[in-house]
DNA sequence: TGGCAATTGTTGAAGTTTCAATATTTTCGC
DNA sequence: GCGAAAATATTGAAACTTCAACAATTGCCA
């Protein structure tokens, strides 16, 4: 192996045929789209997402909704902004979400006294039931993939995916 | 291992503690929202798109038309519906998408002959060329991924999402 | 302190995606 | 072969997101 690779970094024309089948492929100009990790994750992303999206439609809620208001579940205030970073949305989606979501009577803006800038954002009594029927909803869905695709490999996928977005920060 | 098994599969009374430190919590009430897979997936997706979508800004292009011209570029002819199901888009967005291609000389319609329904989408060499800058840039991203994140989780990440995705259908 | 730069949130316009309806062609049962 | 149903792609309207500009407030420093 230590051989294999001096050969290889030194352009020998000796092709050394590589044993591993694992062997770390170097993406090369010609991967097929499906091996990208962009692609794969945005497939698994979409299914996922899709999946969800139909079990919390039988509260007629879109996922980003659900997602505000579990954030906010615990009674703290969050800024928009901090909002908007937990919930994965930019500044103006947001605001027009909470406009709706304000509307439906499921959260409520408060001014901060702290910095008048900021509008502290905190979910109703009722948004706090709808939340709980949502969690269920979602916990179920959960429970579905565990059972198609096995608890080990859930827990590790949710390990990797952590520290692919820390080692993206 | 094997008795272990067999105790909790004829639900014996008496608990038997796993030893695992990370053993499966199933999902709960109040598990955190960053903890459920399908954000993990969001949160990933959403941090590498970014980071794919700024390298491929360089030639101007979205991410979506370069995976359209990198399906399309083994130069057989795809109809919009394969295309669409192959860059996870759908038909109607893909429509559209093309037109823009089209405009811009990357793609053309043909109309196929064995089945006047469809239309046949090919790479125009234009489109070829493209097609190959926004491989290396795609490339390049990948490799810098790997470089912080390490190759076998890269790969083992890789895995588990095929994984994951087989099992969704 | 006064004023300039930074922070925070919203708004309106522009761009994009999605839904439902449509047009065209093929398939299949009878 | 005929007609109804299915398959394929596009279109226009509606819904949604994003961008750039704006308004309000705070922080800073000279």
């Amino acid at each position: 192996m230590h051989i294999e690779r001096a050969i290889s970094a030194s352009h020998s024309l000796i092709r050394v045929k590589t044993k591993s089948p694992t062997v770390a492929k170097p993406p090369s100009q010609d991967t097929p789209l499906t091996e990208h990790l962009a692609y794969l994750l945005a497939q698994a992303n979409r299914e996922i997402n899709r999946q969800l999206e139909s079990r919390l439609a039988k509260e007629g809620v879109p996922v980003e909704q659900w997602r505000i208001l579990k954030v906010l579940f615990d009674g703290n205030g969050r800024s928009m902004g901090e909002l908007a970073e937990a919930v994965l949305l930019n500044h103006p989606t947001l605001t027009k979400i909470i406009d709706r979501m304000v509307s439906d009577a499921l959260v409520y803006r408060v001014q901060d006294p702290k910095d008048r800038r900021k509008v502290l954002m905190f979910c109703s009594d009722r948004g706090k039931i709808l939340c709980q029927r949502l969690n269920s909803l979602a916990m179920s869905q959960e429970a579905h993939i565990v059972e198609n695709y096995g608890n080990k490999s859930t827990n590790e996928l949710k390990r990797l995916l952590e520290n692919l977005i820390d080692s993206a920060n």
